[in-house]
DNA sequence: TTGCCTGCAAATCCTTTGCATACTG
DNA sequence: CAGTATGCAAAGGATTTGCAGGCAA
């Protein structure tokens, strides 16, 4: 699939940017690297609190995360989610569709990818008519090894 | 749709307060019927303009509302999911599963159901040795009413 | 130089909490 | 009757906005 380097990501950034007159600042880069290189969720605080440890001479305002992450999330570089008791996280949108499979003990992350499953995505979004932009799909559960733990232990 | 019969619903529900001693009240009643009906999503507000409008006779309290759903959420009989920009909403959650359409437009949510991807995910699993717990599936996009409105604008 | 951006603080919106009264079991 | 639940209003958090100075184009 077709994965964005960094390069390619601010190249489509810096096109949004010009095209609705705006300006590509240091915080909006900071945040957007952080989303890029760390495959993680984000809250704005945790953001927030990022920026301050790895560039404590920039006094960022948590406004400017959140216009930020507002402003990218409209321009769907990035997406926001929240279930249950969570808070709202970010993370990057533009990215190949990797699948996940999700060690809910040890945190393991395994991708995958499966043609099958694109495929009867693509029919469902047909059949409602819907145009699909992207998705995510995770498979939670319990890994392998977590499992023989698991055994061990009782 | 919905693998328990309302009455079922209830009867849980009532063993769920027991256990607590807690109480089985009107206002707690209402919200869970009117989840359990419409098989939405439901943000607070939203609950609260209904009951308005279909009970106005019970001078019901958005706090009321927001402890109930925070109560039936604990108890799993309700789960809460945001996206985008849209605020939480809340449906009911034991019901079979189900996965997302969302339109990252007007933040509208489409459920379905698919055997073939479900089915599909346990061959994955198999493949990799892992034990599924649980999944999510969202395919984000925009939906046939957005198109239409985008098409007018230009 | 011309706006847009930023940090700050104030304002706003959403959710939770304290309290006195009302209700369930 | 005891103890929980409710509505109200106030408090608490999270997010947005107004403003004056700072910066990108």
């Amino acid at each position: 699939m077709n994965s964005y380097t960094y390069e390619e990501l601010i190249k489509f950034f810096k096109s949004v940017l010009k095209k609705r007159n705006l300006k590509y600042t240091i915080q909006r880069e900071i945040i957007l690297k952080i989303l890029y290189d760390n495959n993680k969720h984000y809250t704005p605080e945790d953001l927030y609190i990022h920026i301050k440890q790895e560039h404590p001479k920039l006094n960022i305002g948590i406004a400017t995360i959140y216009r930020t992450l507002n402003l990218l999330e409209e321009s769907n570089i990035i997406t926001s989610i929240s279930f249950g008791q969570s808070g709202k996280k970010y993370e990057i949108a533009i990215k190949p569709h990797h699948d996940h499979l999700i060690c809910d003990i040890c945190g393991k992350i395994i991708e995958f990818e499966d043609e099958k499953i694109e495929k009867r995505q693509d029919e469902i979004a047909k059949k409602y008519d819907f145009l699909i932009k992207s998705h995510i799909l995770q498979l939670h559960g319990i890994c392998k090894e977590c499992r023989k733990k698991i055994k061990k232990e009782k």
